[in-house]
RNA sequence: GCCCAUGUGGCGAAAUUGGUAAACGUUGCGGUCUCAGAAGCCGUUGGAGUUAUAUCCUUGAGAGUUCGAGUCUCUCCGUGGGCACCA
């Protein structure tokens, strides 16, 4: 009997599914154990062998953990709300739901095919009504929120309108310190006297959720707003159409408010440190202070943010932001028109512009000038786009001796610079470092930086004019998206105040409209929507929910996805509680991962869930690239005129070059007539050239130079074209299916000794890239379980890695080998119930226990190869006993499924193994008493050595070459070199 | 510029707390089986050196700690990633 895999696994697949094998219970004896993959979005090219690496990790930790005792839960579902599907739907008219549908079912046949353990009853889909109608039901508690700074959590908006019934609001209301205060205070009566608008406008700077003008990342070309974590180098990150800045009224999440908690709890979660590093950095805290400083001739003052109050006296001018409110109060008449000029100018500069002059200096001044606090001096105000309306508060106190980008405005502008912490040769470059003592500065004379920061902040406090302060990079996520394909805001407008659907009203499902473009007046798709008005009066709002929002919680309603009551039972869910092992790309640090932990947070806050994290422990599996082939063909571009130094010939005009390039062709190839003889020439050309491709204004030749011929000739002309990686093995070209997929049948290929070699280059792996491998063709080529084995085979999870067919006969061999431990070649099953010998236990006990550490610390990469070095082992032995094999069946089935499923049974055990338990390690046959006498390998002997103590080599070389067995073994002869190492071998060679 | 990760044979890679570097797989070469191919099976494959044995060298480069370093420390170089006029 042979390995027919395809038989085996279309078997186990049918029976797992009318089984019901992987349904999970939300009860059970066992302890809990919660693995969770990342959801892919349903793409419409389908899975291709990078998307399974993940999943089939966390199916092996799933499988494992069941044999070990726990109650696994391990589910699968589709984040099926986003952009692809509705520019899809513009493109063609097809509903992004039909589309969406289509993919997801293609989705789950190609993961079935590889035979995940996932509880598909437990399936949630984002874009599901059903699913999307709590997704809007915690946007509404979220909006109906308020972050108390005194309590340090979300409550209910109540409390906060109970604290205003009370005291008013000011900006020492301990409840919302550092919070708002650009909001003006009023005295509880005031605010009993407020309108409805009124008080909705004063709410919206506290709820969490909140509508308010912003600046916001508008990308024109997909007709919507953009989170930060989706605009990279100035582009968006679908698509990669250029950003810009645009203030427009926009609904937000205050997820600052939790920056701070973001932050320190990262310390208790299980993650690699650059993932835990990058959110760091995405958050950005800086500790520092704010400082007032008097504008001269005004009532007004400025307020900066610094993080070098110990520079205080270094201060030569103030830079605002172009977009910063005072500019316009405080310029003087006679800088009006430069600055309006220089204002309007920043203000129209795309970000990508401005990103992409960030050398460039430009600024302007005022005409203004503020009181410095210590030294009364006059200090000039200015304006620079070098500062940033949206960090701290817009404005900085430049010390241009100690910071780089002060010191550059000031050279620029011949602006003073007044060295105040000694160290550095300040007529080169700001002097930055913090180290140093601080001279020219009054009070801090003498003072190291260290001490100097505390006692100015000290002062400024004492003085009133400021006070430490804590800023933070991260921004307010932008929540609305003015696309169609994602769940509908659940907000009315009620005379212009946004009014929450009371929950019986959810979901508010995505209206039907004819086409997913925004209007012509240029509001969002859904306004096209007709007969979809709340209580058929008030206007819905319009945007919808960015693609984070449905990710950002689904984690929960797998453990409950039917409940129609609650998001999630609080049974459920306080019997999963977070996430054991979450796997998913590094590529989400700062969105998804993000967002995750925020709601996660909030939820806690508000009693709804028990923990505050949702995933203790984080792998980022590595990403399979594809490797792409090429093959090249030569161009010939062609001239409207003839050129001075070309050459003519009939219908087309060719540069002298590229008249070279076809004949240095010829000589390297050998082919054709050389001939001087102008004509013959003609018919060599005449020969190759076939075609005319208008667009490029060029002719394709038929000429293919492969990759080396390509390498060594170096001539302009030759442009490389991708090829599907289908037609290419081992970078050589399969030459009739190129011909038959190019429709090129004339195409000629220069070949080296009968092959066209293709070049080739690693980058990600896309359908546009014409690399894809599919595990479609893999599980039909070698199988399912061959595709899981060599996907942990191929390295590190974690790494990034070329996939490369090459190596998978080495994995499928093993498989091969391993059935053949249980039949004889004419399929006779060999396995016999005698009992095992020492050295077959021994092997069988090394492997468990290996196998089982490197789960532990998820080295699947190296639990392949034990399992290979086991069969190895085994079949020196010719080891057919059932105390060997039924243990090793058992320890595979995580890897290898649907074969483990077949010989358990072929073993004649009812029972799936799935349901088996982990096999026990006997400890007795682990400890190395092979090499407790000496063994005589390649002239050297080793010694077992065990000492309870640490020796030196010399005193373990005295103690070894003094014991008995060493001296039969010497019979009296000098050893020539004894190598020791202390604890475990000494080698003693002879 | 700042931060994080990483560097081992032709290739993918192993190497618990520092303890015989290169396990396992692949490629290449040689052999066996076969009418033939595929698939098997058996050798061999880091470098230098020797008829062979012996021996020496080798974990990006250089230093250090140690009886002993791929592993720890410092400096430099390369690669990948994150952040970036963030005051």
């Amino acid at each position: 009997m042979e390995y027919k895999f395809t038989d085996i696994e279309k078997k186990w697949q049918a029976i797992w599914k009318e089984r019901h094998t992987y349904r999970t219970e939300n009860h059970s004896e066992k302890p809990k154990y919660y693995v969770l993959d990342m959801f892919p979005y349903p793409s419409g090219a389908g899975l291709h062998v990078g998307h399974p690496l993940g999943y089939i990790a966390s199916d092996i930790v799933a499988r494992y953990k069941r044999l070990a005792g726990f109650n696994v839960l391990h589910p699968m579902g589709f984040d099926s709300f986003g952009l692809p599907a509705e520019q899809y739907a513009i493109q063609t008219g097809q509903h992004p739901e039909k589309t969406t549908k289509e993919n997801i079912a293609r989705y789950i046949d190609q993961m079935n095919m590889i035979g995940f353990s996932f509880d598909w009853e437990r399936e949630v889909r984002t874009s599901d009504p059903s699913y999307y109608k709590w997704t809007q039901w915690i946007f509404l508690q979220i909006f109906k929120s308020w972050y108390n700074c005194k309590t340090n959590k979300a409550e209910p908006i109540d409390s906060l309108i109970s604290v205003f019934e009370r005291e008013g609001f000011s900006t020492s209301l301990e409840q919302t310190k550092n919070i708002e205060e650009s909001l003006k205070p009023f005295s509880a009566e005031q605010w009993k006297d407020f309108s409805e608008k009124e008080k909705s406008d004063v709410l919206m700077h506290f709820r969490l959720a909140y509508l308010d003008e912003a600046w916001v990342n508008w990308c024109p070309q997909l007709g919507t707003v953009l989170a930060n974590d989706e605009v990279k180098d100035g582009v968006s990150e679908r698509g990669g159409f250029p950003v810009e800045r645009k203030r427009m009224p926009q609904w937000s999440m205050r997820i600052t408010s939790y920056a701070d908690r973001l932050l320190h709890d990262l310390d208790k979660l299980d993650w690699t440190e650059s993932m835990k590093e990058a959110q760091r950095n995405w958050i950005g805290r800086s500790q520092g202070t704010s400082l007032i400083f008097k504008i001269q001739n005004s009532i007004s003052d400025v307020e900066v943010f610094t993080t070098r109050p110990d520079t205080i006296f270094g201060v030569t001018f103030v830079t605002l932001a172009p977009e910063h409110e005072l500019v316009s109060q405080i310029t003087t008449e006679e800088y009006k028109s430069a600055v309006d000029t220089y204002v309007t100018a920043a203000k129209n500069r795309s970000e990508r512009e401005r990103m992409a002059d960030v050398k460039k200096i430009t600024g302007q001044f005022t005409g203004a000038y503020v009181i410095h606090p210590f030294t009364n001096e006059k200090i000039p105000v200015w304006i620079g786009d070098y500062v940033l309306a949206g960090y701290g508060t817009g404005a900085v106190m430049a010390v241009p001796a100690h910071d780089s980008r002060d010191y550059a405005f000031a050279k620029h502008f011949e602006l003073p610079i007044k060295e105040v912490v000694s160290g550095g040769d300040i007529s080169k470059e700001s002097y930055d470092a913090k180290e140093g003592k601080c001279v020219n500065s009054g009070f801090l004379n003498g003072l190291d930086v260290k001490d100097a920061v505390k006692k100015a902040i000290e002062e400024i406090e004492k003085l009133g004019i400021g006070k430490g302060k804590v800023n933070y990079r991260l921004r307010d996520a932008a929540f609305g998206r003015q696309r169609y394909w994602g769940e509908p805001i659940p907000i009315y407008y009620k005379d212009g105040i946004p009014m929450p659907l009371d929950e019986s009203e959810l979901p508010l499902v995505l209206p039907e409209i004819e086409k997913f473009l925004p209007t012509e007046t240029g509001e969002p798709p859904l306004a096209r929507a007709t007969d979809w008005k709340y209580k058929s009066k008030y206007d819905y709002e319009y945007t919808t929910m960015p693609g984070w929002a449905g990710s950002s919680w689904y984690f929960l309603r797998y453990m409950d996805p039917k409940n129609e009551k609650e998001f999630v039972s609080k049974d459920a869910v306080n019997y999963w509680k977070n996430v054991d092992l979450y796997l998913g790309g590094a590529e989400h640090a700062t969105g998804h991962l993000l967002y995750v932990r925020f709601w996660t947070k909030f939820l806690f806050d508000r009693d709804l869930i028990p923990m505050d994290e949702p995933a203790q422990k984080l792998i980022n599996q590595g990403m399979i690239q594809g490797r792409s082939n090429f093959v090249y063909r030569v161009y010939v571009v062609l001239h409207d005129t003839p050129q001075e130094d070309g050459v003519v010939f009939p219908e087309v005009y060719i540069s002298y070059n590229y008249y070279q390039t076809l004949l240095s062709y010829e000589k390297a190839i050998g082919v054709g007539n050389i001939n001087d003889d102008i004509k013959s020439k003609y018919i060599f050309l005449q020969g190759f050239i076939i075609q005319k491709e208008i667009e490029y204004n060029a002719l394709i030749s038929n000429l293919y130079p492969n990759y080396r011929g390509k390498c060594t000739l170096s001539i302009d002309g030759i442009t490389p074209l991708r090829v599907d990686v289908k037609y290419v093995e081992n970078d050589i070209l399969d030459l009739d299916k190129f011909r038959e997929w190019k429709h090129d049948y004339n195409a000629q290929f220069i070949c080296e000794d009968g092959q066209y070699i293709c070049g080739s280059e690693i980058e990600k792996m896309s359908k546009s890239k014409w690399n894809v491998v599919s595990p479609d063709d893999i599980c039909i080529q070698y199988g399912a379980d061959t595709l899981r084995l060599y996907e942990m085979f191929l390295g590190p999870l974690e790494q990034h890695k070329p996939w490369n067919t090459n190596g998978i006969t080495g994995v499928y061999s093993f498989l091969k080998r391993f059935w053949r431990l249980f039949f004889d070649e004419n399929g006779n099953m060999r396995v016999s119930n005698d009992a095992a010998s020492e050295a077959e236990l021994k092997v069988v006990n090394r492997t468990l226990k290996k196998i089982k550490d490197d789960i532990d610390r998820y080295s699947f990469n190296t639990c392949v190869s034990q399992f290979m070095i086991c069969v190895n082992e085994l079949m020196e032995l010719k080891s057919n006993k059932r105390e060997v094999l039924e243990p090793l069946v058992i320890a595979l089935s995580p890897f290898a499924p649907h074969i483990s499923e077949e010989l358990w049974e072929v073993l004649g055990n009812k029972e799936s193994v799935t349901k088996a338990s982990f096999p026990a390690i006997n400890e007795k046959y682990l400890t190395d008493t092979d090499f407790a006498y000496p063994v005589q390998i390649n002239g050297k002997v080793r010694f077992n050595f065990t000492a309870s103590v640490q020796l030196s080599p010399a005193e373990v070389e005295k103690e070894i070459l003094s014991s008995d067995e060493a001296k039969k073994w010497l019979e009296g002869k000098t050893p020539k070199k004894v190598i020791v190492v202390p604890k475990r071998i000494v080698n003693i060679v002879v």
